[in-house]
DNA sequence: CGGCGTTTTGAGAGAGCTCAACATCGGTGG
DNA sequence: CCACCGATGTTGAGCTCTCTCAAAACGCCG
């Protein structure tokens, strides 16, 4: 029955688009029992690069970031989860986690243990590819990553972004947290995102209110 | 016997630190025996962004870039592949390439339908395993390749480049191809790395030859 | 009201991009 | 053998644009 009602929800969410595969969805109940909350306070460390894997995390509520600290000490966002999205899945298979993992708010996460989830694997063939599905499709994702961070005009690179993050009806962008993040997470400092905004908004190509952007014309 | 030589090799190439585990150490016969392979010119696409995805690539000889165009419609190079590495691993699972694959220069590719290849990770979960971690892997490449493109000096993206690119010894890398090739690969214009190389090695930090740079120190 | 973080705007400097000219090298054909 | 040609490699000069440092307005919360 709990199987009916998510594969309906699937189908629903499939239909509208912003269908999401979630942890829930292909993780075995043992596993899910395995599993542990933990509450991370804004700006908290969940883990360090270099620090032993010894698991994969959900983002149950809040948004946690994956970062690195360049060779200046400069903060790099490799990417912000919020709830769904997993953290560390192809730390599965390393010794160490290749990425900090850091609350940028207050935030729940759900972990998933090593053990368990590769035993999974091992005894559930389905569950092994759906899991290789999610990583297929975050390499994919990666690689539109790389291809925004090597727009170097602030204008572009938003535009790039606005254009990932439209909603359903192809003009409306939900930002999920302060305009400084985002600037993080793009790439841009976040002087250069406020004046490319302000410039996009005089030259009439998006309007904003408080943490929304229209898009002028749809994409 | 086969088998006893290709393990004996990745056991040598393995304490050599450059091992790479290739299609051959975990694709079924079966599969490699429905391979075909494609020889390609310099400058020829073997896919593009949107089309049908068919299945697999493994490079045999030669080099492949995979990239997209931008709204500027230039170029942007998201990965060059060398022989031994695969294409289009990601896109198993969706209908249609999610980039452009271009011959770097002449080469030879081997083609895995992709419904073999899906066959065979139903049957053999070994065989999916090793994709799978595959895959974790090309993940965390991509994460780092996301930090790169996010240096905008040319002459830390080249250093980052350099510690990344080091032969065994910690301090010779060995360019694969033409240094434009090389300034497209990491996102700088070619007039950029030529400019960053000679400063850099009139400040000593590097020399020169041919196709070879040395690190005056070790990383 | 005071304090803190976000949002905004200003001015200046640095650095990569662009356009341009030229050198170099390998291959081709007369 | 040499001239020619295309592509790579190299250097120069100017421009644009983002970053950086600064300062101030704004909003929220105790």
């Amino acid at each position: 029955m709990i199987g009916d009602i998510l594969s309906n929800q699937s189908y629903v969410l499939g239909l509208l688009g912003i269908f999401q595969m979630t942890v829930e969805d292909w993780l075995p109940v043992k596993v899910r029992r395995a599993a542990i909350d933990r509450e991370l306070k804004t700006n908290e460390t969940l883990f360090r690069l270099g620090s032993k894997a010894v698991g994969m995390y959900e983002v149950i509520s809040g948004r946690v970031r994956l970062c690195r600290v360049d060779s200046t000490g400069r903060e790099i966002v490799l990417h912000v989860a919020g709830p769904g999205e997993t953290l560390a899945e192809a730390s599965l298979y390393s010794a160490e986690y290749h990425c900090d993992a850091v609350a940028n708010t207050d935030a729940t996460v759900r972990f998933f243990p090593k053990r368990e989830l590769l035993a999974a694997f091992e005894m559930n063939p389905k569950t092994a590819q759906a899991f290789t599905k999610m990583l297929a499709h975050q390499v994919m994702r990666l690689r539109t990553s790389i291809e925004q961070r090597n727009i170097r005009s602030a204008r572009e690179r938003v535009r790039h972004f606005l254009a990932l993050n439209v909603g359903p009806d192809s003009r409306t962008v939900r930002l999920r947290g302060t305009l400084k993040d985002l600037a993080a997470e793009i790439g841009l400092t976040h002087e250069a995102l406020y004046r490319t905004l302000a410039a996009l908004e005089v030259s009439g190509e998006i309007r904003r209110k408080d943490g929304i952007i229209v898009l002028s014309k749809r994409i």
